[in-house]
DNA sequence: CTTGACCCTGTAATCGCTACAGGCTTTAGA
DNA sequence: TCTAAAGCCTGTAGCGATTACAGGGTCAAG
C-alpha cells in the first residue's frame, strides 16, 4: 500500500503518517526501487494502534511507552498511563461544564438586537472575572507539565 | 506598575503579558526613561478582559474581535463568537464523556497483577478501533479551521 | 511529449504560551 | 566603591500534534 492508499483506508492525513514515522512510532515501511514507501500489514496495525490511542486522548510519547511494553513484563505502566489520562479527562469535563454554564449565561444576556453598548455579552465580558474563573485559571496553571492537555 | 507587579497582581505569567502586547491585544504601555514598561489602569483592564475571555476558552483572535467592537455597532458578532464557543464546548463535553467511558472500561480490564501479555488494557488497545471512535476522529477532522480547539 | 497525479525531502506555520540567551539597569549589601 | 542579584530589555526557539508548502523526482494516460 502506498501512502495515499493508507491515508484513504485509515482516514488519516497523509502527512501525519510520515510524522509518526519520523518519531519512530511505527517501523519504517519498506521502499520500492523508486524510493516510494510501501506499507505492509504490520505498518497498518501500528498506525491503527496509534489512531486508537489518540482517539482516547493519549499523547504520542505515552503511546510509544505503551507500544514498547514487553509482552512478559507487568503492566503497571499501562495502568498508570490510563489512570492519568482518565483523571485529566475527568477534570476537563468539570472545567468544561463550568464554561458551558458561563457561556450560556452570556448568550442569554444579549437579545441580538441592541448596540454593543447595551449588549449584555460585552458588558459582562468587560466586568471583572468572577472568583470561580480564577479557580479555573489556577487549574490551568497547575497543568504546566502537561502542555498538550489544557482545556483547549 | 512594572511587569512583575502586574504578573503578581493578576496572576499571569510575565511573558504572557509581553506576548499579548506583541499581538496588539493590549495598547502599548508607556515606557520609563530607562525603557521599562509601566502599566496603567487601562492596560490592566485590557489584560483582565483577555484573562476573562481566555478563561471562557475564547481564542485570542476572537478576543481581538470582541475588543474591537465599536460601542455603537450592533453586537451580532459578539453573539456569533459566544455561540460558536458554546457549540465547541458542548461537543467537547460529549466527546470527553465518551472517552471517559472508554478509559474506565480499559482501566477495569486490568487487575494490575498480571503480565502485559495478559493485560486487558494492552489487549484492548491493540484491537481494532470500534466504530464510535471513528466518529470521534471525524469530529476532530472537521475541526481543521480551529486548530487550537481540539479535544486535547 | 506533455500534463497531471502521485511520491520524495526538508522546513515553516499553526495556537497560546513558556523559556532561554545575551545584554542593560537598578538596588542592596559588604 | 565594588559587586552580586534581581529585574528589565529584545529577539528567538521550544512545546505537541499536526498541517502545509516549496522544490524536486517518477510514472501513467492522452
Amino acid at each position: 500500500m502506498l501512502r495515499s492508499q493508507v491515508s484513504t483506508f485509515l482516514e488519516i492525513d497523509i502527512e501525519t503518517i510520515r510524522y509518526y514515522e519520523s518519531l519512530n512510532l511505527i517501523t519504517k515501511p519498506a521502499r520500492l526501487s523508486n524510493g516510494y514507501r510501501t506499507y505492509n500489514d504490520k505498518n497498518l496495525e501500528e498506525i491503527k494502534f496509534i489512531q486508537h490511542c489518540r482517539s482516547l486522548g493519549i499523547g504520542l510519547e505515552e503511546i510509544k511507552a505503551l507500544k514498547n511494553l514487553k509482552p512478559a513484563s507487568d503492566c503497571t505502566s499501562a495502568n498508570v498511563i490510563i489512570e492519568k489520562n482518565l483523571k485529566l479527562i475527568e477534570q476537563k469535563i468539570l472545567d468544561l461544564n463550568l464554561l458551558q454554564i458561563q457561556l450560556e449565561n452570556l448568550s442569554k444576556s444579549c437579545s441580538t438586537k441592541g448596540t454593543s453598548e447595551n449588549c449584555g455579552i460585552v458588558k459582562s465580558l468587560v466586568k471583572e472575572s468572577l472568583s470561580f474563573k480564577k479557580t479555573l485559571l489556577k487549574n490551568k496553571a497547575q497543568d504546566h507539565g502537561h502542555k498538550n492537555e489544557s482545556i483547549q
